[in-house]
DNA sequence: CGCGAGCTTGACGTTGTTCAACTAGAGTGG
DNA sequence: CCACTCTAGTTGAACAACGTCAAGCTCGCG
């Protein structure tokens, strides 16, 4: 595969964003005409912070992380799933990204030059619509995120992390985990070692079971008692 | 003051938004209709984490502190100045609020009802663009309030702080705060203790001085260092 | 005058980070 | 095929940062 490529056919493209039902055939073009398909890797850069935002970044296929780099440490904001877009935000506001982005599993991501992006917003009110829907319910999300790790210790923090890997992510109980140690940790905001006491801790206690990055949980419900608890 | 009363005239209104700029009369006229003026006392509540999102909040007159209500503890994520709408990205997705909002002084709130707005969004593009911009900016502001909980330590966030007032909300190096010690330290993520302690060291070393509520600025530079270090 | 809210300071305990040493597995080159 | 190295993961111990507790202070107000 290689890894620059122009896309066929939007229009009919299975990793189209459902946001494209609201735009004409006309826009559509327009969006696959300025657009740009990029294979990446796993573990390599998508975007970096600070840099200049000139495309708008569309997951079509893989997982990537969106994280903010540190002096010290990074902290990994979410994991985003195909079929969004990643850090909307940024197309409305300021030149510069202000997080970086990188793939956990080999992706396919859409950079659609940001002008044409844009215009195409001002156009249709349905398709900005979407977008600000996409963009507060980030801004929620984030909210919820300084709250987790203010109010709550690193003990909450992993088990509620936990819980969302099996919840959303995976959609399972048992799953394999595309991140190392470290990056849970940068999820939680702890501590690389802390996280791998932690987890050996739950699992002496029988709450998880742990075989390499293979996790399965064995006691949902002490889990959300955990992660309410703090 | 009556607490409650409808607008006169949101056209020539000198506090109204300039968002407003982007509508017609007959839209203004709407807005208006729609629209309720509620003046709070300092310290009252405005809007609680939880309700329903019936309304939209602008802030024509005053200044309010918009805070996360946990068990333990609250975490103020920002002081809002008037002149601003008030988390306009709940309008766009859940019915219920994720956040408190309180008056730190007397103000002036009008309150539109949601449903209203929206479709006035639907129907004015540029409006939802500036709406649009107005949410990314926050998010990008809220994205910064985590990487700066996270990355520095109590001093670093204190010094910060007192940056961003003398710089932003007072524009000047002298300023009397709004708000009490334990505010404070709840926008700094501390104990009240240590923001006082935190004071009281500064004002030994020279670096600001302190009387009561009123705050001056010494050494601008020194507490530029301090915030970038952590 | 006395009460209470906000503020201040010191002593102490907890949490979580840092440092350091060690293990296991995967990839590399002789 | 075996030593070598590199990365990811693991564990223990020492330490620093910060929160909590307790006591006392100050000022405004009834």
């Amino acid at each position: 595969m290689p890894k620059f490529s122009k896309p066929n056919s939007c229009a009919t493209c299975p990793y189209r964003s459902k946001y494209l039902n609201t735009l004409r055939e006309k826009d559509i073009n327009l969006i696959q005409n300025s657009c740009l398909i990029v294979n990446f890797k796993k573990g390599e850069n998508i975007s970096k912070q600070g840099s200049d935002v000139t495309h708008v970044l569309y997951l079509a296929k893989g997982q990537v992380k969106i994280f903010l780099e540190g002096k010290k440490k990074n902290i990994i904001l979410k994991l985003q799933k195909q079929g969004n877009y990643i850090g909307l935000q940024s197309v409305f506001t300021d030149d510069r990204y202000k997080f970086s982005v990188s793939a956990i599993e080999d992706s396919m991501v859409c950079m659609i030059q940001k002008d044409f992006f844009v215009d195409i917003t001002k156009k249709n009110n349905d398709f900005l619509f979407e977008i600000t829907k996409n963009i507060s319910s980030c801004t929620n999300h984030v909210f919820q995120k300084v709250v987790d790790f203010n109010q709550k210790q690193v003990r909450g923090r992993l088990a509620e992390m936990l819980l969302h890997f099996s919840d959303n992510i995976y959609e399972s109980r048992e799953f394999s985990l595309a991140i190392t140690r470290k990056e849970l940790s940068e999820l939680c905001s702890m501590s690389m070692e802390n996280t791998v006491r932690l987890l050996s801790d739950l699992k002496k206690d029988g709450i998880i079971n742990i075989d390499g990055r293979k996790i399965t949980i064995l006691q949902y419900e002490f889990l959300q008692k955990l992660s309410e608890i703090g």
